[in-house]
DNA sequence: TAGTTTGCCTAAAAGCTTTAGGCAAACGCA
DNA sequence: TGCGTTTGCCTAAAGCTTTTAGGCAAACTA
C-alpha cells in the first residue's frame, strides 16, 4: 500500500493537464485516479466531488492565465497592452484548450468573486487607461473585451475558423487592429 | 405496452427544452427516458447515442435560430439589420439557454458545414453589405461579430454580468452602438 | 385477415460517482 | 527508539447512465 502522495493540488494540476489531452468536459474522478494509479475513491480524500474537481481546475486555470497576463502587460500601454493582453489569452487557449475551456465554467457568484477573474476585469480596466473612454463607459468596454476573447477563444477552439481561409491568425490580428480603433473611437452618447 | 410515439424529432424537442431547464450538459438520454415515460433503451431506436442527440440539438437550435434571425433581418439594413440580427441572439441566448448552450457545441467539419451555421455566417455577410467594407475584410467582420454576440451571450448566460452595475442591457446597447460605429470606421491596412 | 414491419420492452454488461468503514504507513512525542 | 495518533489509500457496495442484444405485440400492408 504503498503511499503515492495525492495532494489537492497534485490533483488539480493533473486535471488541468487531462482536460488539455481529453477536453474538460471529459475529465472525470475515474480518469484522474487511473492516472494516478489509484483507487476512485482515494481521491474522495482531497476533493469533495466531481464538480468541486472541476470547479478546482477552473479557478487554476483563471490564475495561471491571470500571471501570464498581468507579465505580458507589465510596462506597457495602449495597443501595446491591448495585443499583448489578448495575445496571451489566444495563446493560452490554443496551447491549453482543456483549461481555457475551464475558464469558461460557470462559477456560483462567492466563488467567482473570489476568483482571479477580478484580476482579468482590473487588468482591462488597466488597458484602458490608455484610451480615452469616460468612466461611466469603461464597464461597457470591459465586457466588450471581455466577449470577443472569449468568444473568438471559444469558437476557434472548437474548430469554427480552421480550413476556411483567411486564416484565423490573420482575422485575430485584423479584429485586434479594429478593437484599437474602436477604443480610440469610442462612440459616447 | 402502449405505443408513445417517440420520433427522432419529438425526441430532439424535448431535449431542446430539458436543455432549457436543466442546462445543455445535463442532458441525458436516460432523463429523457423518463420524460416521455418509456424505456431508456427505446430511445436507441431513434437515435444512435448521447453524442447524437446532443448533435441533432445543436443542429435544431441552429436551425430554429437561423429561422428567427432571418426574419428579424428581413428588409431592414445597415445598423438596423446589425441590431435586430443580434438582439435575436441574445434573446434567444436569455430564453433558451440551453439550445444556446448547443449552439456552441463542437461540432466535426462535415456536419458544420452541411448546418444552419452557413446561414449564420451568410446573414452577417449579408448585413456587412450596409457597411463599407472591403470585400476581403468582410470575413474578418464576420468572425468579430459572431465572437462579440457569441462570447457576451455565453458570459451573461454563465451570470457574468449579473448582479453589477451597470446593467446587462445597457452594455448590450453600447456595445452594439460601438460595433456599428467600428463597422461605419473600419481599419483598413 | 395473414404477414410483415417496427416500436417499446426486458435483460445485462460496463463505466462513473459517491459513501462507509478498515488497515497500515507516516508522523509526533516521550 | 518505541508508542499512540493521524491520515492516506484500500475494499465494498449502492445507485445512476450508457449501450447492445434479443423478444413480443401493436400497427401497417396487402
Amino acid at each position: 500500500m504503498a503511499r503515492v502522495g495525492l495532494t489537492t493540488d497534485r490533483l488539480v494540476r493533473a486535471g488541468a493537464e487531462l482536460a488539455d489531452e481529453v477536453g474538460f468536459e471529459h475529465v472525470t474522478v475515474s480518469e484522474l485516479a487511473r492516472r494516478f494509479d489509484v483507487k476512485v475513491a482515494s481521491l474522495y480524500s482531497h476533493v469533495k466531488n466531481s464538480q468541486d474537481l472541476k470547479t478546482r481546475i477552473a479557478l487554476f486555470a483563471l490564475e495561471e492565465l491571470a500571471d501570464l497576463s498581468a507579465d505580458a502587460v507589465a510596462g506597457r500601454a495602449g495597443k501595446d497592452a491591448l495585443t499583448a493582453y489578448a495575445d496571451v489569452y489566444r495563446d493560452y487557449a490554443l496551447t491549453h484548450p482543456g483549461r481555457a475551456a475551464a475558464t469558461r465554467l460557470r462559477l456560483d457568484p462567492e466563488t467567482a468573486a473570489a476568483s482571479a477573474g477580478v484580476r482579468h476585469s482590473q487588468m482591462m480596466r488597466a488597458i484602458l487607461r490608455g484610451y480615452d473612454l469616460p468612466e461611466s463607459d469603461r464597464t461597457h468596454a470591459v465586457r466588450l473585451l471581455g466577449s470577443t476573447f472569449h468568444g473568438y477563444a471559444s469558437l476557434e477552439g472548437a474548430g469554427g475558423f480552421s480550413h476556411s481561409s483567411p486564416d484565423s491568425e490573420e482575422s485575430w490580428r485584423r479584429i485586434l487592429d479594429a478593437l484599437d480603433t474602436l477604443l480610440r473611437n469610442w462612440p459616447t452618447r
